[in-house]
DNA sequence: GTCTATAAATAGATAGAC
DNA sequence: GTCTATCTATTTATAGAC
């Protein structure tokens, strides 16, 4: 058994599509042609395309922070976690072929045109910012740095080298934002 | 006279749709619209909406460096220039709504499909990095520095301040690249 | 060089049989 | 709950008159 249901098939195809081709890339037919299915079974699943679009950006997210969580759990020392942190975004990118962030991406072709979909991409960039306040926090006990400036360099850093390594398909923001982060946590 | 030509009307009207409402959610017949003209004229202008497009991209680094040139042009030390650079763009965030960057926002719309198109982006932000290091390395002659490692802080910071406050719809990301830049440099 | 008319393909979405 | 057939609108682009 544990067979892919055909709902998450489409998700997943879907979600895979809008990723390496964009969202108004992909057309409908496009994604029954790949998920093997009728167009039916797509409107009996979901009732529009932008519906499909919000429930992939959520597995999104789930996966993100079940694979920075996978990467993490067993580290102890926060300055261990921040550094792997610029390595999980790091090996993410090279994985995807330096596709960059699913969450600019969706945001840099929908704009404030769809608010759902803005709303959720600021909601996540938060949580992503919170995440790194966290250990910033535990940081905090070890050595005396002002907590909400070290979250946001890093945060900017990492956003920026994000960006940079979708544009260059390199990792060099990445090595320079580590270099960065290792001088500022020690 | 002094009359905008048709062309340059034509390229007007579609960058500021393309940046605005996307590149694929633009259609030709909504820029024939609003440029006033026929569809006829357009495709007797440009071969394909393609074309059109570089053509945009071409015009908008133009309007960039110049609008950066004429920020900075009356300052002469190194340190103010970095700080304008800051003000420059947040500027321009705030006087588009935080609409970003129209490079990464094409970038992410089109990713590698339209080589001449991320060849471009690539170029540009290539441009940006040079323009920060040719104003490091002035500093580098006031204040012992590492002038790779610092041109590279700054760029990444700016780009991430630039994503930030695209997604957030403020300009906290630059308040905050320009502090530490303020730190980075004395 | 600008216009109208239209082509040819594709978009997102619905109806209704099975 | 999956299928086929179809609808309507819109897409980019071309042809040819003026």
């Amino acid at each position: 058994m544990n067979k892919e249901k055909v709902k998450d098939r489409i998700i997943r195809v879907a979600s895979d599509l809008f990723y390496k081709q964009g969202f108004n890339s992909t057309g409908i037919n496009q994604i029954i042609a790949e998920a093997d299915i009728a167009i039916g079974s797509l409107y009996n699943h979901f009732p529009s395309k932008n519906e499909l679009l919000q429930v992939c950006l959520i597995k999104e997210e789930l996966e993100w922070f079940k694979g920075f969580e996978e990467h993490t759990s067993q580290l102890s020392s926060p300055k261990d976690k921040l550094l792997t942190l610029v390595d999980f975004r790091k090996k993410l990118q090279d994985s995807t072929n330096f596709a960059g962030c699913h969450f600019i991406k969706i945001i840099s072709e929908v704009g404030e045109s769809n608010l759902a979909v803005s709303d959720f991409v600021r909601n996540h960039k938060e949580k992503q910012k919170t995440l790194i306040n966290e250990i910033v926090i535990e940081l905090s006990e070890k050595q005396s740095i002002n907590v909400n400036e070290v979250t946001e360099t890093i945060f900017l850093l990492l956003e920026g080298a994000l960006v940079v390594s979708t544009i260059n398909k390199n990792t060099k923001g990445f090595d320079h934002a580590k270099k960065i982060i290792q001088e500022l946590v020690f």
